[in-house]
DNA sequence: AATCTCAGCTTACAACTGTACGCTAATTTA
DNA sequence: TAAATTAGCGTACAGTTGTAAGCTGAGATT
């Protein structure tokens, strides 16, 4: 293996230490240099080598972490086109996301609301990203002004993170129950909305 | 000063020492015993005569936190009962809250989603509680059965919510818009649950 | 083949943490 | 007034942290 592969390893392992530990009792601000070299298996300063602090690991993680969530929603557009309503797809597609990323999408909530500000604004980046991309769905799929569609996706976005916390603290079938409540939601979200056109 | 006033004022030293500290970089469980107690002017061994862990501290403060919630929507019913829209007043009051209590509300949003187990469902609970009552609101105001009155109560709590969390990091023109934006979102979510009431 | 580069290591240190232990001084109780 | 209680203190210790300094050995370059 050439040395360029091999760092590359280790960044890799690094970055997957640091996802295990961030489970439900551990943010990144709790987790310390040491306690990632540890899982990572690599001396402390050895750290070093690939990031500069342990803040542009946290950086790393968010963006990979905003990179899972795009992931998601190409993923539920093309299941939209299948057949199925939007809003039962989206939201049965993100309830899959939080079960099989759990540790993913708890970053984003956590750090959302976390000390540090770099990363709020990481995360904030992120989710404005999300409502947009909802938005432009929205003016694309209904016939309303761009400032309608913006309210109506933000709206969205909002009680689907919400619930999506909500989740993260339930069983399976109170999870399947969060995710009835949060459609109905958007549904008055949805026609609600439609009053207001024009 | 008798004894137990001493105690009491000390314990409230404590206290207010906290919430000092529980700024935009400083989370429950970033504080430290002893950090708390040089800003409360004790010896940090002396703390363990108030308190038998930080945490049980950091329950307090949540206890606190949500005895102001609650005070604030009284207040806000008694705004509401003296004229003025029901959502523009109680986001107007929403708002000023968080100008005037910004590390109370910060302490809520963030333990919401923090690391501790216990401090999450205490938040919970409160935020439950919150919820509750605006249902029973909207049986009173509108005529609409409980199932569909949760839905909404829930929906409304969470983008109020959510809209603070925005609203800490803007500044006083920004928090403005924002406070128009949720009143809109509160409309859809208000006038889509119309449609399906029975 | 000789030289350079550099990922990872060991050692070291100062700063901080929670908390155990025992003392003091002053209020409260008997 | 004598005895008991207790809020607060000082000292102490083991554990953790970030990171500086310098070494090593193996891959990369010439």
């Amino acid at each position: 293996m050439s040395r360029q592969e091999q760092k590359l390893k280790t960044r890799q392992n690094i970055i997957n230490a640091a996802f295990t530990l961030l489970d439900e009792n551990r943010s990144l601000s709790a987790i310390s240099l040491r306690e990632v070299s540890r899982a990572a298996g690599i001396a402390p300063t050895s750290f070093y080598r690939h990031f500069k602090d342990i803040d542009e690991l946290g950086l790393t993680l968010v963006d990979e972490a905003g990179l899972a969530l795009r992931q998601l929603m190409r993923q539920a557009r093309r299941r939209i086109e299948t057949g199925g309503g939007v809003i039962d797809t989206s939201v049965d597609t993100f309830m899959e996301f939080i079960t099989a990323n759990t540790n993913v999408f708890r970053l984003l909530l956590r750090e959302h609301t976390g000390t540090s500000a770099a990363y709020r604004m990481a995360v904030l980046r992120e989710i404005q990203h999300f409502i947009e991309e909802l938005t432009d769905y929205i003016i694309e799929q209904q016939n309303v002004d761009h400032q309608l569609a913006s309210l109506q996706a933000e709206a969205m976005v909002r009680l689907v993170f919400s619930a999506g916390a909500e989740a993260l603290e339930a069983d399976v079938p109170l999870r399947k129950e969060i995710g009835n409540r949060v459609k109905s939601q958007l549904r008055f979200v949805q026609h609600g909305a439609v009053i207001y056109r024009n």
